[in-house]
DNA sequence: TTGTACGCGTTATCAC
DNA sequence: GTGATAACGCGTACAA
């Protein structure tokens, strides 16, 4: 592979190597228009020999297109996140786009900042998760000619495409669940207020009791999508009588630090009490699959996400539409009948 | 928040609003040079008023470098990469700077497909974690302009700058622990021949055994980095008499397999088979802590990386060198004396 | 089928 | 202090 050239072989220099115009060399490369079979070989050899990589800077200031997407979403750290990441990187990188990546850390500070960044790349999409309601990011998305859409949370912006997972639905079984197995006493443990999702999961659980009048009121615990929440949420829950016999952890840190919490305080899980949560560990990272959980598509949904912004930057781009995908429960050893 | 702009509001416009010229307003923008106050004030009213963003494709073209930077690995999905690329990019959003996911899956062909992108993007740099030797890759980097920092794994092209964990220390310990508890019959499970970090860990645990007669030899069975490799090799490694009493899983997704597969073969860990394993789960991810493991700093890792990177970036790059990061190990239930 | 001139938005250079 | 002008490398329109 080609010459000892430093990076700056433009597309002149190639044309000059091959005798021809920088116009023949350009359709050459794109592959487009009517090149002679004796000019387009002679052409490629120059290419190859001079080691020509064409500048896509260059490209996109003329075409007003950056090939490049933006992935913009709270922590990779969280495994949800990291799954749906590469079933994004996966989609994009199969249509020749790269991804850019941006942790907000629920912060709408960082998002802004972050989306004011990707506007000037010129980057032509992005997927959001917004930290709040994201209407500004949107707006401001939309005056920037930058391509959204809103992926893992609702959003309340008309003609916005949304990918997500039936947070609310699927709470509802899991509260039918515990029901089911004679739980009267519970509690659910929440993220932050406003978080689409936190709420989301508390009004489907909740939903699960609207007629159930032998089920004793529900405290509705608001937090962070933290195991340290996790932690401290159980605490809170437990010291609180009457005692909950089976708690709702809406995510999955919070799942694994109310574990935690109730092995700390001696209690049996799920002897003592029972524990449904949100969000599966992938499998090659659960050495002792455990919880029963509601099973968010993480992959499908960042695959799905992306083509549906590879979609809106196509000639005729869908109408916008929310796409919610199912999402199932898995009955493990977490849950059983109250002492 | 200014203007019901399209997006296509350049330097020019803000000049001919604030009645200036484009270079005060470029200067204005990048706060350099003499501007008078009177003045500056009027043109930061205009970019106001008209939504003006800087573009970036513009500024590169002319500057020859984009402001973005790239991530080279194998699988944001392994969760010791996760956490090294949220090192990463942390160091390269508080420079400004914002990066780019390239999954590799260890495929040398992607390896090279993504820097022939990356190059095209004019990217000013790029953390490779090479799927091979990535000779070929550095070298196209280096025709390119793109300066690399190697992560992860060793390299021996000189003159590179690379920063990884120290697998072959570690891995002597892990096995030291494992002789000190009075084990003779062990067996490694790695991954890919060639995949440096697979053959360091394999070196460092065979050391450990050099100088010691009484150990019996030691099979060195190679599959992949894998939960099913972990299944696999455990399988075979227990139907190869003499049976070991202790296996040396090098990676977290082996380890995982490796202990799935010794509870499924009826195997008490530890008191029939110990296990040490590398790589550990991030704490918010561990319902049970477990394994005896050598624990790799990888958010550290993926930080002093990019930190690196952004000094070769600078004006006076250091001079390149090779980092390696302490390794400590963490003892836990999987290990025991041999049955 | 092929080549030429110009513009994309910005910045460096050099005058004013 | 400030502004005209010429690149940066490529693609579009048009001419040949």
């Amino acid at each position: 592979m080609g010459g000892r050239s430093t990076g700056r072989v433009t597309i002149q220099h190639v044309a000059a190597h091959a005798g021809v115009g920088t116009m023949t060399v350009s359709r050459v490369v794109r592959n487009v228009g009517y090149v002679s079979e004796e000019v387009r070989t002679r052409v490629k050899a120059a290419m190859h020999e001079l080691g020509y990589v064409p500048n896509e800077l260059a490209r996109g200031l003329r075409s007003r297109q950056s090939g490049t997407l933006a992935l913009i979403l709270s922590d990779i750290t969280n495994p949800f996140f990291t799954t749906a990441a590469r079933g994004a990187e996966d989609a994009a990188s199969d249509a020749g786009y790269l991804t850019l990546l941006c942790n907000t850390d629920e912060s709408e500070v960082e998002e802004a900042r972050y989306l004011r960044l990707l506007a000037q790349k010129r980057v032509d999409g992005a997927l959001l998760v917004p930290a709040r309601s994201g209407v500004d990011s949107i707006a401001y998305a939309r005056r920037h000619e930058v391509k959204i859409v809103v992926m893992d949370r609702s959003c309340a912006v008309p003609g916005v495409d949304v990918v997500r997972c039936d947070s609310e639905s699927a709470s509802q079984e899991l509260g039918d669940l515990l029901y089911r197995l004679g739980h009267r006493r519970m509690a659910i443990l929440t993220g932050a207020h406003g978080a689409t999702t936190a709420e989301m999961r508390v009004a489907g659980f909740l939903r699960a009791m609207a007629n159930r009048p032998d089920v004793a009121p529900i405290p509705v615990l608001y937090g962070e999508f933290t195991r340290e929440s996790g932690l401290a949420l159980t605490k809170q829950a437990l010291s609180t009588p009457p005692r909950p016999t089976a708690l709702f952890a809406a995510n999955n840190f919070l799942s694994i630090g109310t574990v935690q919490q109730l092995r700390a305080m001696g209690l049996r899980v799920p002897e003592d009490v029972s524990v449904v949560g949100f969000d599966d560990l992938p499998e090659p990272l659960m050495m002792f699959p455990f919880l029963t959980v509601a099973v968010q598509p993480a992959y499908e949904m960042g695959r799905l996400a992306m083509e549906r912004l590879l979609a809106q930057l196509g000639d005729d781009p869908p109408a916008p539409r929310e796409t919610i995908l199912p999402t199932p429960l898995v009955v493990r050893a977490s849950t059983a009948p109250p002492p």
